[in-house]
DNA sequence: GAATTAATATGGACACTGTCAACTTAAAGC
DNA sequence: GCTTTAAGTTGACAGTGTCCATATTAATTC
């Protein structure tokens, strides 16, 4: 009785239509995850996305909202898992951003194409702070260090944004990056340890 | 003489076509760079430029590889006019890159778009590796040290592209960034340098 | 319960896009 | 001078996002 077959109101489009493009993005990427692409494997017509999204722009950021949302609660569970040192939180934090960037590119590519979202969007801005803040917290020592915790956040939080997305995207060819997989993001966390542990 | 006015054929058509697409992709960003606008502001038919670049990838392709070749040199100059420290020269080089992405936002875009480019192209991929080798270069001290120098630079170089790519594309917030311009970029490349410089 | 209103679907249209094909013109080769 | 080739032209095609008028159903009002 959930889903009434025949029904001219499909009754849980807006739904449906965000699983579609998921799907979609996750198999062919974010190039591929067109309106009528969507309405069509949902079955039903071209414009009917209309009325759930006020355009393109408003289910890709739906979209970007729901994987952001994820991730944090992800990562979440994951910090309040991890062992207590600031080395251990550092590490399990960066390794699950890089982990969730490598098995699913797309979607994580999508969460930083600010051309394809919708900027000013409340939600979606704040579930990208929430973990964003997740790192604030975890580098918070109560110390006072020469360089600011901020400036440590944003620097580990760029370097995993630039080795993620140059990752997936190719712009680390096997020249520069001959190191497999976890031994190279251990190695450049390090990097970034020494200065983030210095008084 | 060098253009003849009237003709049918164009003479120079190829250079000129490079130079509206750069001129679309400053002013409007590289959504807004088609192949019929191209032409267009060239002054030509919409198909002229399939005589000139295989397609649209083409052309983009052909634009990132000016881009890459014009920062690899001024990279160049300014490595070579710095003192000659290696923390020196590791903030000349982070400067540099971090400027040009700010100064020119729409063309640093177009070099990381890969799946706006060629990933194939000899040129493309030699033009970037030019800037890599020199950081490289710059970080090869001839000391050997715990962390591998490869790590340092696939660190240094992550850092800078996602700091870059964030801040243009908004995704650090004034939130998070708060400090202003260059204040921010010595300071993270200070959380670096500790892990660069340590033995 | 009947009538009205609102929500949700439909297909057609429009102006774009990249690419292809057929054609025209100018230049170069012999 | 004739032919070949390079470099332009327009027209067509399928695809896109968005808007519009229309049709159907659900919800609300009386």
């Amino acid at each position: 009785m959930t889903s009434k077959t025949n029904a001219y109101h499909h009754g849980n489009l807006r739904a449906e239509l965000l699983n579609a493009a998921m799907g979609i993005l996750d198999e062919s990427g974010i190039e591929a995850v067109t309106i009528r692409q969507v309405a069509r494997k949902a079955g039903v017509g071209h414009s009917a996305p209309a009325n759930h999204f006020a355009g393109k722009r408003a289910l890709l950021t739906q979209l970007a909202i729901d994987i952001f949302t994820s991730l944090g609660d992800t990562i979440k569970s994951e910090l309040q898992a991890a062992p207590k040192g600031l080395s251990e939180k550092v590490i399990v934090f960066t390794d699950t951003l890089v982990e969730f960037g490598l098995a699913q590119p797309n979607r994580y590519r999508l969460l930083w194409r600010r051309d394809y979202l919708d900027n000013d969007n409340t939600d979606l801005n704040r579930a990208m702070d929430v973990i964003y803040d997740q790192l604030l917290t975890t580098l918070t020592t109560g110390k006072n260090t020469r360089v600011s915790v901020e400036s440590k956040a944003i620097a580990l939080w760029s370097m995993i944004q630039g080795y993620v997305s140059m990752r997936i995207d190719g712009n680390l060819s096997a020249k520069k990056d001959e190191v497999s997989g976890q031994d190279r993001q251990r190695a450049i966390v390090e990097v970034l340890l020494h200065g983030i542990l210095s008084p």
